[in-house]
DNA sequence: GTCTATAATTAGATAGAC
DNA sequence: GTCTATCTAATTATAGAC
């Protein structure tokens, strides 16, 4: 027996989890609330219970993707044994590529929204990439690098490098017939970056 | 005096940037006719009367971001007098990132449409993509290289580290304070991924 | 909580005036 | 060639039944 409580949960994860996939394959605009709640299988006018409007949706599908890359990455991150920094940043930025290969539409929706100056992209700053930047890079990844002029350079390459064969999937499939979402693939990718950004 | 001629190349000229611009940061469904018919100073008939359907627009707008690309790039590279084979390559990639700087079009329609599998992905692999990597990348920058098996992810570790921080510049602007339009950081960018790849 | 019905906008495509 | 008017379909948000 459910009760109210956690019907409401559960129905609110099952939109997000739709919203998240639609924003990110289709942009903002382009995704419909209909559409969203098709993939839910529920109706629009729980969206709009659940969420008031369309941008209120689209805030809390984006914190769920940060708050996903927190929890997943953050204990990944966490567990990784490994003496030699050089190799500690190599297996670092492996595993940034792991999840970027499992979860494209991180790397989708920041290309997708990065473009527009406007009242979401400054939510964004604000609310997550100026915090996860200032925490995770500033005083983790890069730390006492001495390169700070160098580090948006060597972020956007990270980034832009190691995700972006997973986000345009079909491309990569069209293209050359590889199957990016192979164990593989992810880890030959995941290799090459690593000892590209850490020779 | 403009003949009737003339005034319909310019008029089409005139519409086919406007949608190039629409296209890329809206994406396909997104970007409205009428409003690519407005950035063009005209009307949304006439859009209907130059090229029949807005897929039609599209590959007529994709079409010419590829023209451009060969004539900018190729006569860039072609001028390009370096014996060392090396730094020869460090200077075609060079080259590449300062065009996509110039022209964040193209990247940004390539992750908006490589993440679709539908007609327009199969059309532009066909008749723009496979035939740019196979004249470029396999029998160009990449030639006689026997990496094989990493061209594909060489290619898009060019392409996503090139690109990404002009394609998403707003976000560079505010999370940053960096102007990614701004020469010196242009340098500066396309240095580091000369670097990172043939170090 | 969930769904259906509907109001107000906006979309692409067509037809026809000039 | 260019523009205005219009048709049909789809959009977000709202109101209210159950």
């Amino acid at each position: 027996m459910t009760t109210r409580a956690e019907q409401r949960e559960e129905t609110r994860e099952r939109i997000l989890e739709a919203a998240r996939d639609a924003f990110s394959e289709l942009g903002f605009k382009a995704a419909s609330t209909r559409d969203i709640a098709a993939r839910a299988n529920t109706t629009q006018g729980l969206i709009t219970y659940h969420f008031r409007t369309k941008d209120e949706l689209w805030k809390a599908a984006v914190g769920g993707i940060f708050e996903l890359l927190e929890r997943k990455l953050g204990t990944r991150l966490a567990s990784i044994e490994e003496k030699d920094p050089r190799e500690f940043a190599r297996e670092v930025i492996r595993e940034y590529v792991r999840f970027t290969a499992a979860h494209p539409e991180l790397f989708r929706l920041m290309v997708e929204q990065g473009k527009h100056d406007d009242a979401r992209t400054r939510w964004l700053v604000k609310t997550h990439l100026r915090p996860m930047y200032e925490n995770v890079f500033r005083d983790g990844l890069w730390a006492g690098k001495r390169n700070g002029a160098l580090a948006p350079h060597l972020h956007y390459a990270l980034a832009g490098a190691g995700s972006l064969p997973f986000a345009i999937g079909p491309e990569v499939r069209r293209l050359w017939g590889l199957e990016p979402s192979q164990k593989d693939f992810v880890e030959a990718h995941a290799d090459v970056v690593a000892k590209l950004l850490v020779p």
